[in-house]
DNA sequence: CACCGAAGTGAATCCTGGT
DNA sequence: GACCAGGATTCACTTCGGT
């Protein structure tokens, strides 16, 4: 599993591609935004070099009138044109166009995930499957903050769906059901997934306004990319957009390639991956099959940013310590676990609550996990 | 667009359809049960005379489930050619001859409902589309115990998909907008709805058997017929099954058809619908008054006595004040309209709701006339 | 600084009937 | 079909300003 390339094997294979000299390997352009048309850009790049393909093309919203709030308010609509298309063949073309590349240039044991609404979710899964791609999962992302029907003509709109999809029926490829397992609280990962909205600091702005309409949340690229890659693999995003895709690799340490046409959104992105930190080795290091494992949903903290990966807790006096790692189990010195479980091994205790155990800093205050726990918790009950 | 919910227009659409025998009599077959293939089992309906469908259609072709061609032809694993492109274009045929026929017996302001999971529910979506049917919502059903994945190789699937679509684009719909609310203590109904699946005693088995092996909750048809369709309206299920639709139907004082080509199935499902009581007359009355709030003019609170003619309105923060007069008008200085209007007109809004934009006094409280109108509301229906 | 209330906002296919 | 007028409609969260 994650086998990472040689750029030698790489380039032996691209050469008869792209007609180039034997000693010249081709170097994908990672950590880089090409500007211009996804589809020209992504002829730009290998055929089979590319371990994950993650995509949120336009959705063809067809959006009517002005909408506004019963409070009188003015909804602030997308209105871009690169989300209008005239008619569902002109989408269509447009779809199977970007796949067509994305199949081409994704190694065989690489996969597509596809972000979409009803609008038009339907065709671009019909489409990649005429194309081949398998469909493994689709994913429900439910908003725990949509916005309401405001007009009370139907059910509110709460979901968006994600298609994970791999080169093919048979073909091989890439999942961390361990790490996943860990993350949800020791239960199979499920194919809906409750996240927030990106909002707050997380939102992009420029001069009080969001500087892209539909700017995805962190927590949801981290799934996708802790879920389906390894750490070193090349992430390829064809509608770039803002970034979050780039920002969350880069902090994975997974590799990033975007296609974006639009230069306000390249410099946002380019600006905002640039303050990104990788998380450093230990963090990332995540749960193996067979391993013991976190018994609580420690992991969504880490998910949605309420601890970092890499942050270091400590219990009261100060007498251990353990690192945070990106799936939410903890390491120290050789050992790992959950929360609870390393928290038990390291005191050689019978039980250790590790919610009251562990502490971390924030600021100059010493807090206890379970200060984040209830954070997150008013955030995300539902 | 257009959301039909009031009993005026209701009982103009009911109208309609009743004089049809009159002139030419059509005899749907309600309550029963067609036997054979469901195109041809639709050709009988006559057009544009029911008012939801309702379909589960098969997905398990590549389980080796049989499907006959539109053409009638049967599809056979082994004499045609099974790849992937002959599968998805014989269900792709299967699939738009029964969306045909679902479409030509709709009423114009009928609605379709199609239930599938990942395996079909693309193909399906993007050929209703095709045809002209217009996505209203698509709902997730949230399974509260789904199957485990046991090989731990993807998400657990924990969902099915449902398309809720008008006839198009422009054309009307129904929607109980209110009875949704309620169901869903006072807050909107979103686009996932958690239910369980179907086991225990409304699971149908015989010999320790399940009958079928697809049943869908009740829970699950309850919510879609009491969402999109009033007392009378007539369901056309194409894949009856054991008839969960029917009797669902059938206790919510809907009438019914179903059409299946299982003899097992058809006899279960009229011996289950057969044991289903419909909810008696006053307690579908008291569940529908309860949760459709027919529209109340404001004029009709004045004549009623609940706000009396001269009396003060005025907003929360007494910027504007305007006089109830007579007719249920407004007057505020020498600017008149209706509770609407004037609060639009003196806010210089694109729109306000009248309702909740005027207060009033009455002893030493301020409350919104709103709540006068609740009031009037509660007397209006003992 | 804490607390509270008001204001703002998010991928939204968001009204109906009469002239 | 365009236009106009009457009428009905919001949830969860963040930010900001006042007390």
């Amino acid at each position: 599993m994650g086998v990472i390339e040689t750029a030698k094997t790489r380039a032996r294979r691209v050469e008869k591609v792209v007609d180039l000299p034997l000693e010249q390997p081709i170097a994908l352009p990672v950590g880089r935004i090409l500007d211009g048309d996804c589809v020209e850009a992504m002829r730009s790049i290998p055929s089979a070099s590319i371990d994950l393909v993650f995509a949120d093309p336009p959705y063809n919203l067809q959006l009517g009138g002005d909408l506004n709030r019963p409070d009188g308010s003015h909804v602030d609509a997308v209105t871009d044109d690169w989300d209008k298309f005239d008619t569902f063949k002109a989408y269509d073309d447009f779809t199977q166009a970007w796949l067509v590349e994305a199949k081409r240039i994704l190694k065989p044991d690489g996969a597509l995930w596809v972000i979409g609404s009803y609008h038009n979710i339907y065709r671009v899964g019909a489409i990649l499957q005429d194309l081949g791609f398998w469909i493994l999962n689709d994913i429900v992302w439910r908003k725990s903050n949509p916005m309401p029907n405001f007009r009370g003509t139907r059910f509110t709109n709460a979901h968006e769906t994600l298609l994970w999809c791999s080169q093919g029926e048979k073909a091989k490829y890439h999942f961390n059901y361990r790490a996943m397992k860990t993350l949800n609280d020791e239960l199979q990962m499920r194919s809906d997934w409750v996240l927030p909205i990106c909002n707050g600091a997380e939102r992009l702005k420029e001069g009080g306004h969001k500087v892209h309409p539909t700017q995805k949340p962190e927590s949801l690229l981290y799934r996708v990319l802790l879920s389906t890659t390894e750490k070193g693999d090349v992430v390829l995003d064809p509608f770039f957009g803002t970034g979050t895709t780039g920002a969350v690799a880069k902090r994975l340490g997974r590799q990033w390639i975007g296609c974006e046409r639009e230069g306000v959104y390249r410099e946002a992105a380019l600006k905002r991956i640039a303050k990104e930190l990788p998380l450093d080795e230990s963090a990332l290091t995540t749960m193996q099959a067979g391993r013991s494992a976190p018994k609580v949903a420690f992991g969504a903290l880490v998910e949605n940013g309420y601890l970092k990966p890499g942050t270091e807790l400590f219990d009261k006096k100060r007498r251990w310590t353990a690192t945070v790692r990106a799936d939410g189990s903890l390491a120290s010195g050789k050992q790992t676990g959950s929360i609870h479980g390393l928290g038990k091994e390291l005191q050689g205790a019978p039980s250790c609550n590790g919610w009251t155990f562990w502490h971390y800093e924030t600021g100059s205050e010493v807090k206890p996990i379970d200060a984040a726990r209830q954070l997150y918790l008013l955030a995300v009950e539902d």
